[in-house]
Parts: structure tokens; sequence; C-alpha cells
DNA sequence: TTATATTTGTCCGTATGTATG
DNA sequence: ACATACATACGGACAAATATA
């Protein structure tokens, strides 16, 4: 799946609308839980954006459950989803 | 017994994954106490991983108890199970 | 004793990925 | 935006321990 531009005149933050991306290709199953999600250097080649935008979107997906971190391997999409 | 494929991007990193490997050889008696686990050399053919994933993986199953081993000779399945 | 092969031990450097300040 | 640290993996080189011919 491509990833959408980013559209900088949007209300939503860049660092959101990556995040959204992201978490609609786990819900799809996409990304199905215990894979791994792309690195903080995909996502920054992906939409051109600085390294802190692309670490600020898996913070909040994280923040919010949707993916584990590990240190030193990547961030990996949730077992269970948030809530569920 | 045939090894796994690597999962690169699972959760569980290589040398982890090739430890479980082992363990589940040494639990499941196929790898009776006291008798050899496969050596560096062949972890790095079976799974086509470096060296250092290979030791990585072994020095994990002996910090757990799992493995006792020897220098030049290999590393041996313990007499005794972990916490036995 | 010497030589060779196998296996583990110990370094080196490079790359990738995340954590923190 | 940058620097530093840590975790993990890859690849290579050589030494030490062990076993066998």
């Amino acid at each position: 799946m491509e990833p959408p531009e980013i559209d900088y005149d949007a209300m939503e933050s860049p660092s959101r609308q990556i995040a959204a991306w992201i978490r609609s290709r786990i819900e799809s199953g996409d990304i199905a839980p215990g894979r791994k999600i792309p690195s903080e250097t995909e996502l920054v080649q992906a939409f051109g954006v600085a390294r802190t935008t692309a670490r600020r979107a898996v913070a909040l997906l994280r923040d919010e459950g949707w993916v584990v971190t590990v240190a030193g391997r990547g961030s990996f999409a949730a077992e269970r989803r948030p809530g569920g």
C-alpha cells in the first residue's frame, strides 16, 4: 500500500496523518498482530518528513496501544486492539 | 528435525528464535541431557545467520541454565532442567 | 611429538533501529 | 536538528581449547 501525501494545509498534524495511515493498515489486517510496522527511517523516506515527526507518529500509536516498541528492533502491531 | 525459517519481521529477535528452537528440542527430549546441541557453525548454516547471532542464541540458553558450554568441545544439554 | 580439524573465545568494524537528552 | 547511548545483526580475523590422525 502506498503512503498518502502529507497535507500540510490540513488541520490534522503530519504526525497524526502518518499515525492514521499506519493505524488503518493495522485495522485492515494489512499489518497483522505481531508484525513489524515501518521503521522510523522508512517513514522518513516514504513521507518526506523529519525523523522527529516519524517518531511522534509511532509514539502516538504506542500511547494508544496500537503498537508495541522493542528497543533496537522496531515497533510491532499489538497482539490485541486497544480496548479490544 | 528441520530448523524453522527466521522471521525478521517478528517481534522476537533472530537469536531468540534460534534459542527457542533449541530449547524446544531439549524440552521434548529430542536432545537428551548431556547430549550435544548444534555447533555455532551448524546453526549459522542451518539458519543463515551470522555467527554473532548463533553465539547469542547459545548464550541465552546458557544464561537460562538449559545448556553447559565447554570451550573447544561444544555446548551440551544440561543434566537437569533449569529450576528442576 | 606434530599436524590437522573442529569448536568456542575474543576482538575488530559496519549497519540498522530505537531511547534519551 | 543533533549527539550520545544502547540493542541487535552482519562479516571478518585470529587465538585458545579440544580431539584425532
